[in-house]
DNA sequence: TTCTACTTGCAAGTAATTTGCATCTATGTT
DNA sequence: AACATAGATGCAAATTACTTGCAAGTAGAA
């Protein structure tokens, strides 16, 4: 938990403890949570801790890429670290989320762009895959 | 504008006018847009016209597979007809879209599908690209 | 023409996220 | 170690996209 402190301080940001303990929280799990729940983990850890405070931080970490919104399509918004890209498979019914990594995919973008007639540089993009599981698709 | 009116009845859905009016704006309309933009289209139209009509059209058209949402992570939905399957490159500065169609990555969810340990069965994908346009690149 | 289920307009309600502001605190400086 | 201050936080209020309830209107079947 050092190279975070010196990393956010570089950035011009505090190492406060409901940032650190939102970090650590992206940190311990492996799928995109969001807002609320990283609040109602952090409630169990912080007394007096405000979602206010989770948004904005959510927020900021993000702008940093420590942090990266996923698109699931919920009403609400999700996040997770920003480390090795990769995508996802999402259970429509109960949600289970499953990350693959691909190659092709990324490779992908580079044909893409060059048949493109307005595009030549890409930021990001998003490949999300919806289905059943194997326990909800009995 | 014939097969419209009997596919919505055999929905078991009326073919109102602003029913019919919206699902024309979307076939005179190549890029996603969003209830507001409809709204806005509408109203020069038919008088009286109210946004929460344009909601549940949007809504129940979706359902019914005429339309389908599209997320290109504005905080609004957008829309565009559910014909033939593509996917898109926007611009995050000018917020022009350009839409391309590649059967690799339709092949590429078999493979990915194969690979999974939890899903056999895919629904559907999300497959967007964010970047500059040439005009907002330089 | 009549009947009725589906639609619509309008007002009010939701839910996620943001903003204003007074107070507080992590960090650089003395 | 004490100080100064840019950046953080809590709390309440505001925003915004979208939804819901309800009474009145209308398309389509008979
Ligand atoms: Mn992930
Ligand atoms: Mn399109
Ligand atoms: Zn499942
Ligand atoms: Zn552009």
């Amino acid at each position: 938990m050092q190279g975070i402190k010196e990393l956010l301080n570089k950035k011009g940001h505090k190492a406060t403890p409901a940032r650190l303990a939102i970090i650590n929280i992206f940190k311990n799990n492996k799928k995109p949570i969001s807002a609320e729940e990283v609040y109602k983990n952090l409630k169990t850890k912080l007394k007096n801790i405000n979602v206010t405070t989770i948004y904005r931080n959510l927020s900021s970490l993000s702008s940093e890429g420590i942090l990266r919104k996923v698109d699931l399509k919920k009403d609400f918004d999700l996040f997770e670290l920003n480390e090795d890209h990769h995508h996802h498979i999402v259970c429509t019914d109960c949600n289970k989320i499953e990350s693959f990594k691909n190659k092709e995919v990324e490779n992908l973008l580079n044909t893409i762009i060059k048949k493109s007639n307005n595009f030549k540089q890409i930021k990001e993009h998003s490949f999300e895959i919806f289905g059943l599981c194997k326990a909800c698709s009995k």
